[in-house]
DNA sequence: CATCTCGCGCTATAGACAGCATGTC
DNA sequence: CTATAGCGCGAGATG
């Protein structure tokens, strides 16, 4: 189909596309238009990776504007909803408005109600629905991005009860569900009454096989040999190959450990290749890399980035896995090791993929599981980046014969699985129940019921009154919390039932929460980190071999400060999360103690990314804790607070004041602090001497901080650095040294 | 002497959304 | 109280 053809679109989009270089539409996008997502139809498009799903979804949401609506985009990933609003970006030359709303990133209220495309997390436009954000009743099409996500146990029951919301509010809202070739695309269809386009169709070749022995055996039958090197490992040979033929290579592994290893062992095999320009364009990314952050794992991405490889992984800081996937999209970077992060994260398409590992340790299973071939199937979709390749190859790899046939069956001739509703569980519907509840969509249990009926999980169940029971249980525990009351049949939210919804807070962390301040009177920033690290909505640390002791002996030594009470070392699986929690809380405890980063991640065994993500986290339960103390007037409120700013701004509680001031991060506040400027008001009346030697000098930092902290008069023209004042060495209560760069005052966290 | 290879025992285990009110280099 | 593979270590072999 010629773009001129379709239909119900603006009238600048053919032009618009062929200044893109695109005339024609790929199949599976003509066949879209065909069944009318241009007109207002819903459909479900199952297609793989990179063959169009994008312009099937834009085609959608401009023909929705141009009828005179407002299109959502739902994407499951924050860095996808900046991938997104980026490339959505394109459209405001042509007068349409784009906005992000997001955990961390918020547009303005009432400037995204006059947006044409609006781009969320699914969580976000749950919350949106939940706090009744009035735009969303008059949206045309609704856009739902990675719709298999429908089958993850955690996250999937909100996409899929926030789908059947928008549905419920707008009976003509269109839906467009994007998802991976999955098993039962027609189910899903079926759900949203909705067309259904399902193909395997892709612009670019991809061939998969097995590496086996010294050959690789591929779908097709062919077999080729791999060019003998001595005992090399089989993932060095192929991504040497790889290299040999000017492609890249994209490696997934199963643990961060590993991930770090193989990048670290694999850079020996692309420095080789790297052209004395490479190497100058690496050795700035690599800079780039150590700014971000202290720690080992900067200081060894950064090294294995200066010979052309890199992992990635989520103990990664945010910047460093942008500018690891920026600089692979730009072929600086020959390898990427990687966890199964960056098969569900932003577009990174490589020459080949290998799948080292087709097994991942899981817990509920007690040993490790085969990934599903959904999962490999989306690592495969890496390979092959289009316009560069001119085909993409995937491989397994086995260790025996029997393996070799094995990975065949499982992986390569194998169909993906079929994509199954999480939602009755639980964990699921007490939020769900609670949110429905609260937020009007139904007011009795015999409503809440026949609103459950519309979700995937009803027209899937064969177990009839499974969703009943669970849901039966559910109201019963939101009931004895106080967030529900129940007449007879009637079902209402309690105003405290109504904050927790709008918080977002799944009602167990809520119940956890106010548990535990209710009997506190005067709480430790410890006993609150705690607090909210035992809650359901934080992740916490795992608990690896001698830290059981370690943490029994601090849970005896501050046994007082601990909120509610210390389970029995005899009750097996509840004494360890609490000991986890634990873990987590004095982790929060050392980053509020001013404790460096790269002190912490060798302390815990973390990563920077994990601590940024547990404090964010932290922060988050901190002000919706605060939120409940004020709400039940419980007096512990400011303490609450002092916690959460502390943790916000990693400092202790002399510095909350001067961390508040723009540009003055944890270790500014501390050196000021340690010559005598105290406060926001110090700094405006401090001699000026002082202050640039407490900032080492830097005249530029010193003036903004100045101009920020309301100085009339922050130039710093003609001050010379009082020698006196000048930072020592250690100054950090706790810590080691301060950090070795020039310009490293900034352990930034604000940036997410 | 430096480097590689083999085998054994030990060890550690993926991911990341949300409130609210403003502002990091 | 589960499973696995990768790693580090030491010993022996090779260039």
């Amino acid at each position: 189909m010629n773009v001129a053809d379709v239909s119900g679109v603006p009238e600048w989009v053919p032009g618009h596309l062929r200044d893109d270089g695109i005339e024609e539409l790929y199949p599976p996008q003509a066949e879209a238009v065909e069944r009318g997502v241009t007109e207002g139809e819903s459909l479900v498009a199952s297609i793989p990776t990179a063959s169009g799903k994008t312009l099937i979804a834009e085609l959608a949401m401009l023909a929705s504007v141009e009828r005179g609506g407002r299109a959502l985009y739902i994407v499951p990933l924050r860095a996808l909803a900046s991938e997104k609003k980026r490339e959505f970006d394109q459209f405001e030359e042509y007068g349409l408005s784009v906005g992000v709303s997001t955990g961390n990133y918020e547009s303005d209220g009432d400037w995204l109600a006059a947006c044409d495309i609006i781009v969320a997390t699914s969580e976000k436009v749950d919350s949106l629905v939940r706090n009744g954000a009035g735009w969303l009743d008059d949206l045309a099409c609704v856009v739902a991005d990675e719709v298999h996500l429908v089958d993850d146990a955690h996250r999937g029951p909100t996409l899929e009860v926030t789908l059947a919301k928008l549905r419920r509010l707008n009976p003509d809202l269109q839906t467009v569900a994007l998802s991976a070739t999955i098993g039962n695309a027609g189910e899903i269809a079926e759900w949203l009454d909705a067309g259904l386009v399902d193909s395997d169709w892709r612009p670019i070749d991809l061939r998969t096989g097995v590496h086996y022995g010294q050959a690789l055996h591929f779908d097709d039958g062919d077999t080729r040999e791999l060019p003998v090197r001595s005992s090399e490992r089989p993932t060095a040979a192929i991504a040497r190959e790889t290299l040999d033929d000017g492609g890249s290579t994209l490696v997934f592994v199963n643990s961060r450990r590993n991930a770090e290893a193989a990048a670290k062992r694999l850079a020996s095999v692309t420095v080789g290749a790297l052209t004395p320009e490479e190497e100058e364009r690496l050795e700035a990314v690599a800079a780039e890399i150590r700014e971000v952050s202290d720690t080992e794992t900067s200081d060894d991405l950064a090294r294995a980035v200066e010979r052309g490889a890199a992992f990635h992984h989520a103990g990664c800081a945010g910047e460093h896995r942008s500018l690891v996937e920026s600089a692979f999209r730009d072929r600086l970077i020959k390898l990427v090791a990687a966890t199964p992060t960056l098969a569900a994260g932003v577009n990174t398409p490589s020459r080949r993929v290998v799948v080292r590992d087709w097994r991942r340790y899981d817990g509920s299973v007690g040993g490790m599981a085969p990934l599903s071939v959904l999962e490999v199937h989306q690592m495969f979709g890496r390979a092959g980046r289009p316009g560069l390749d001119p085909y993409g190859e995937a491989l397994l790899l086995a260790n025996s014969h029997d393996e070799l046939d094995e990975l065949f069956e499982r992986y390569i001739w194998a169909d993906p699985e079929a994509v199954r509703s999480k939602l009755a569980a639980e964990p699921a519907l007490r939020t769900h129940v609670l949110a429905t509840v609260a937020s009007g969509f139904a007011d009795s249990r015999e409503a809440l019921l026949s609103f459950l009926d519309r979700t995937l999980y009803a027209t899937q169940t064969a177990e009839q009154g499974r969703l009943e029971r669970v849901a039966d249980n559910v109201i019963a525990y939101l009931v004895a919390n106080e967030f529900l009351e129940r007449d007879g049949d009637a079902l209402r939210a309690t105003s405290l039932g109504h904050t927790v919804s709008r918080l977002y807070l799944d009602p167990m962390s809520a119940a956890e929460i106010i548990d535990g301040l209710r009997g506190a009177t005067d709480p430790t920033a410890m006993g609150l980190y705690h607090l909210v690290c035992r809650t359901p909505d934080m992740y916490d640390l795992y608990l690896r071999s001698g830290d059981r002791e370690e943490y029994t002996m601090l849970a005896y030594e501050r046994e007082a400060e601990f909120l509610g009470a210390m389970p029995s070392e005899f009750e097996e699986g509840r004494f360890e999360d609490w000991l986890s929690a634990l873990k987590t809380a004095r982790m929060l405890e050392d980053w509020a103690s001013e404790v460096d980063e790269e002190r912490i991640a060798e302390r815990y065994g973390v990563g920077p990314g994990d601590v940024r993500g547990k404090v964010d986290t932290a922060e988050w339960l901190l002000g919706a804790a605060e939120r409940l103390a004020g709400e039940l007037d419980m007096g512990t409120a400011p303490a609450v607070h002092e916690a959460r700013v502390r943790v916000q701004h990693g400092v202790r509680e002399e510095l909350i004041d001067l961390a508040r001031v723009r540009g003055v991060g944890r270790k500014r506040a501390r050196r000021l602090h340690d010559a005598g400027v105290e406060t926001r008001a110090d700094l405006r009346e401090a001699d000026k001497s002082v202050v640039l030697a407490a900032l080492r000098g830097r005249r530029r930092t010193a003036e903004t901080i100045l101009e920020n902290a309301g100085r009339e008069d922050p130039s710093m023209d003609g001050v010379v650095a009082d020698p006196e004042a000048a930072p020592a060495a250690s100054t950090t209560p706790g810590g080691t040294e301060g950090g070795e760069r020039a310009d490293d005052d900034q352990a930034s966290l604000g940036d997410f």
